[in-house]
DNA sequence: CTGGCAATAAACATTG
DNA sequence: GCAATGTTTATTGCCA
């Protein structure tokens, strides 16, 4: 079939060719110019860090609030060499959140931390650092608050007294004692409150009290810890490997008076709450108990990928013996664990908190949407949206079956979140050698333009196969450009931007773009001053997909289960997750932008899913679907483009395997995910 | 089983 | 001649 091709000269795109169109489908209309920024450089990413790179977008937001808060600092600091805003897309090492989460004294507010924590921005070591800082702050804040309350109670009731004694001379001697007695009365009140705070503390089973310093550790707190002497004081806790490594093992009591100051300097002071309880940091009972009793096993929950997991802490430990003795040796019972454990304590609570909210929110909105059965079974299903779509291969070549093709369920997604982690590995994603394999088109999902600008970010950094055709991918490109019209090199650019797939085997998918240029007679090629450019043929594109999804409602209670427009949200969702077993869909719902887009993609689904259902009840003539999310990627192993790959698209990877690899990773995307899980 | 569609591969033509 | 760009044909997998 040959294409005249059009001489129109740029005109959005009208000429219309003639005929017949061989019946593909696809977009919507909705156009949405919501991409961001510009060229990303395409790099090879690893496909296991796709969960990882899905997080970008808030790891921007997180930075940007880190950043805030640095420059604050250096404000006041003076301090000139500190920055290390380097590109968004860098990695977040773990020192540029870290370091600087830990020098603001400041309280994050609650959106901001929920923002940071459940975006995962940071690696789960990292958002518990942060979390425990401004856990202690809050609560130093609020015992503040509270001492403070309590001390201008006093200074009133004195000050009354001052007032009513003024009068006789005598009684004034009388005034005084009184006085001194109300003063005596009301410390002992604060004492007294301070130890309840301590009670309930231990209670809690985070801190123990040394039978003959009761009081002690209140007392810093009582005269209120500046926000400096916390920051210190976290700095301290959590930074255990850091001065603990350097300066061994000097934990013991520190004054906090001495230290309140300086915020910067990585001191080695070691401060601890408790300054009185300093001598002997170690002791507990609690701890050990259990300690030992894991020892047994191997799998000790603070011990990972030879690594210290305790929060703060990421010593490397050869093997499980050398941990055990680094555990017993640096995290003995001390003050500092003890401080330790009590955040930690809290920030599960937290989270636990947190997770409940969001499961009750799934719920609402599963059963809102009829939903509901798809939840507890469907659990095969969306979980593999990682796997059934991104890994398209290896899961269909395994097992045809178990990956049905998938229809399409906007809510897929969200199950895959009381899901758990599990299922993630990003291993799948990867797949490897080229396998026709096409999604199923089953129901064809409307995929909107709406819908792929919508989880722009997601493809962005994921290498996961968009579920879109590549015509329809092409009338994007297009469509998003000012002109309406593009160059084959810069729809090129397009792909290699927009997503993170076509960043690698440029030869076949550039070969497809072509080749669908050319076949689909709704882009019209015109030429230009400049060249020969491309534009799309609006009637024609929509000649091509008249189908729509089935009206019956079975169908789609069907597409729930699971679509593969779905898995990637569904990947994105468990990847995010997996690491940091953090509400995932939470954060959609906090304003998390990415998962935000997502959810609203999923929605946005659902709706137009609904839509076709009730307008055309008629249609439901094979369809075409999307491109099936997936099959996976040949590995070829292509060399990128040089044009097109520039970037650094360094992904924070954080997410499947151990947070604590996630700075940088280099390393070839192929390798690194076989091995997950 | 068949037809339609999209992906993929590749041959070939055109152009700068 | 080469690379980029286009066109076309063939093959394959998937689905209705």
């Amino acid at each position: 079939m040959m294409q005249e091709s059009g001489t129109e000269t740029k005109s959005n795109g009208s000429a219309i060719q003639n005929g017949a169109s061989s019946g593909n489908h696809l977009l919507e209309c909705g156009l949405r110019e919501g991409r961001s920024n510009g060229e990303t450089p395409s790099v090879d990413i690893g496909a296991a860090d796709l969960a990882h790179l899905q997080q970008q977008q808030a790891l921007q937001v997180a930075r940007q609030l880190l950043l805030q808060q640095q420059q604050q600092q250096q404000q006041q600091q003076q301090i000139s060499g500190l920055k290390s805003p380097k590109r968004n897309d860098k990695q977040p090492s773990l020192q540029v959140p870290v370091s600087v989460a830990m020098m603001t004294p400041q309280v994050i507010t609650p959106q901001q931390m929920q923002q940071i924590l459940q975006q995962q921005v940071l690696t789960p070591q990292q958002l518990q650092v942060l979390l425990q800082q401004q856990q202690a702050l809050m609560l130093q804040q609020q015992l503040q608050e509270f001492y403070k309350k309590q001390q201008e109670q006093l200074q009133l009731q004195l000050l009354q007294q001052q007032h009513a004694g003024k009068q006789p001379k005598e009684p004034q001697q009388q005034q005084v004692t009184s006085q001194q007695l109300a003063f005596q009365q009301q410390l002992l009140q604060m004492q007294q409150l301070q130890q309840q705070h301590l009670l309930s503390l231990q209670r809690q089973g985070l801190l123990t009290i040394q039978p003959g310093q009761p009081t002690l550790p209140l007392q810093p707190l009582a005269q209120g810890m500046i926000p400096t002497e916390l920051q210190q004081l976290w700095k301290e806790v959590t930074s255990s490997h850091t001065a603990e490594e350097a300066a061994s093992n000097n934990h013991n009591s520190l004054d906090l008076s001495t230290t309140c100051i300086s915020s910067s300097a990585s001191s080695k002071t070691s401060l601890i709450i408790n300054p009185h309880a300093s001598t002997n940091g170690q002791l507990l009972t609690p701890k050990r108990e259990s300690l030992s009793h894991e020892e047994h096993s191997h799998s000790h929950p603070l011990y990972g990928h030879g690594v210290c997991k305790w929060p703060g802490c990421e010593a490397v430990c050869e093997d499980f013996q050398s941990f055990l003795k680094h555990l017993n040796s640096e995290h003995a019972l001390d003050d500092r664990s003890t401080a330790q454990c009590r955040v930690q304590m809290q920030v599960v609570q937290q989270l636990e908190l947190q997770l409940a909210k969001d499961k009750e929110r799934l719920q609402a909105m599963m059963t809102h949407l009829h939903v509901k059965s798809t939840e507890p079974k469907a659990t095969p299903q969306p979980l593999n949206l990682v796997s059934s779509v991104t890994l398209s291969k290896t899961a269909s070549e395994a097992s045809p079956q178990s990956l049905p093709h998938t229809p399409t369920t906007p809510t897929a997604p969200i199950t895959p979140v009381s899901q758990g982690p599990s299922v993630i590995t990003t291993t799948s994603i990867h797949s490897v050698g080229p396998i026709r394999r096409r999604y199923s088109d089953k129901y064809n999902v409307p995929i909107s333009s709406a819908d792929i600008a919508q989880n722009q970010e997601f493809y962005k950094n994921a290498e996961v196969r968009p579920p879109f055709t590549y015509a329809s991918l092409i009338r994007q490109a297009i469509l998003e450009s000012p002109e309406k019209q593009l160059t084959l090199n810069e729809i090129y650019n397009w792909f290699t931007r927009m997503f993170a797939y076509f960043r690698r085997n440029a030869a076949t998918w550039k070969n497809a773009v072509r080749h669908n240029l050319s076949l689909h007679k709704c882009f019209v090629r015109v030429e230009n001053v400049k060249g020969a450019v491309w534009t799309v043929d609006e009637v024609e594109f929509q000649k091509r997909r008249p189908q729509k999804i089935s009206g019956s409602p079975s169908l789609i209670k069907n597409m729930q289960t699971s679509h593969t427009y779905c898995s990637p949200l569904n990947a994105a969702l468990q990847a995010s997750m997996a690491e940091n077993s953090i509400p995932l869909y939470t954060t959609a719902s906090m304003g998390n932008p990415t998962l935000g887009s997502l959810a609203s993609a999923m929605k946005e689904e659902l709706n137009g899913a609904m839509e076709h259902a009730n307008s055309n009840g008629s249609d439901s003539s094979p369809g075409r679907s999307p491109m099936q999310a997936m099959h996976p990627v040949h590995v070829k192993e292509e060399p990128l483009d040089p044009d097109e790959n520039e970037g650094p698209l360094s992904l924070v990877t954080t997410a499947n395997h151990s947070p604590e690899f996630d700075h940088d990773r280099d390393y070839e995307d192929e390798n690194v995910n076989e091995d997950i899980e």
